[in-house]
DNA sequence: CAATAGTCTGACCAACTTTGACCTTTCGCG
DNA sequence: CGCGAAAGGTCAAAGTTGGTCAGACTATTG
């Protein structure tokens, strides 16, 4: 960071990328912009790498966006915004509780308790824990727990949308 | 790819072929046209196997097309086509397709399918994607095929149910 | 001011596209 | 039937992107 003047701030390139970018987003209509890597990097003249590092480090599924690239002719970088953004509502609470590893008997008193207060229904709940038995299964003992939690997280998602 | 005007964005030569077919399929009633290669690739001012290029990459029956050819004087190409849901066990066949691992591309293709068949909308194929993306990458490169199918085929039997 | 975390670059890698030389199949004609 | 013309098929090389990662450099923190 670099101070000029009085109280201009520059911040880091990859700050000024990530801003650019945003905003770029911002005004497209369908939340979606595609841009080339070398043409980004040309323009902030910057190593392309730069930009990989951009999108790593600012632009992750958990903030709430998607990228898609492909390589070759006709090469580009998608940056989606998702209309279904990480905050601090119920989804981000069961994210908490639920963490990167939950036991099947910790699942299964957080599903009843969902249920109880009718945010599943009782048919989503026998779906759910006939699914996450059924898929965590196949996996050796001390990635059960991780599955579980990714399977979980990623159906109550889907149900409390919106 | 080439930029013009203020952001306007021209795919590679693949992409326009690509997008040509699948108008013509639109706009064909039996769902299937038939094309000669080399009259194809004059229109496009290619080489014929840039034809073939695009039929590999793009018509394949993951992504739901079947394509039948013929040589010699009268030869054709014909492209079919499939459509998904004939059945009332949809999810069987979902769930047989996408097995006990997939990778990331044959996800993508599956995915594209769905969303084209309007069995998922556009939003559901963003976040399905987004959270495959999400969840997979907490797991080593030897599980994340397993992960994958296992999330895909609890996100979209969700989706697809009722 | 030392330790830690964040940024940036460049050399090397992987994926996708496009072309062209050469091969195989089919049809029509003698 | 044999042959040549008229399709489409295959494959490898070259071209055009974006991806990865270790290490140098910079900023922050205790």
């Amino acid at each position: 960071m670099v101070r000029l003047l009085e109280g201009i701030i520059l911040s880091s390139l990859s700050d000024f990328i990530e801003k650019y970018l945003k905003q770029m987003l911002r005004e497209a209509a369908e939340g979606m912009i595609m841009i080339q890597r070398r043409e980004l990097a040309e323009m902030f003249e910057c190593a392309p790498s730069q930009i990989n590092y951009v999108l790593d480090t600012r632009f992750t599924p958990d903030r709430g966006y998607l990228v898609e690239t492909r390589r070759g002719g006709g090469g580009y970088i998608r940056i989606v915004r998702l209309s279904f953004r990480p905050g601090r509502d119920f989804l981000s609470v069961l994210d908490e509780t639920i963490g990167d590893e939950i036991t099947a008997r910790r699942a299964e008193g957080l599903l009843v308790r969902l249920e109880e207060e009718s945010i599943v229904t009782l048919d989503e709940y026998v779906f759910i824990k006939t699914v996450l038995d059924r898929e965590t299964r196949k996996f050796p003992d001390h990635y059960r727990d991780r599955v579980r939690a990714s399977l979980l997280k990623a159906m109550l998602a889907l149900l409390v949308r919106e």
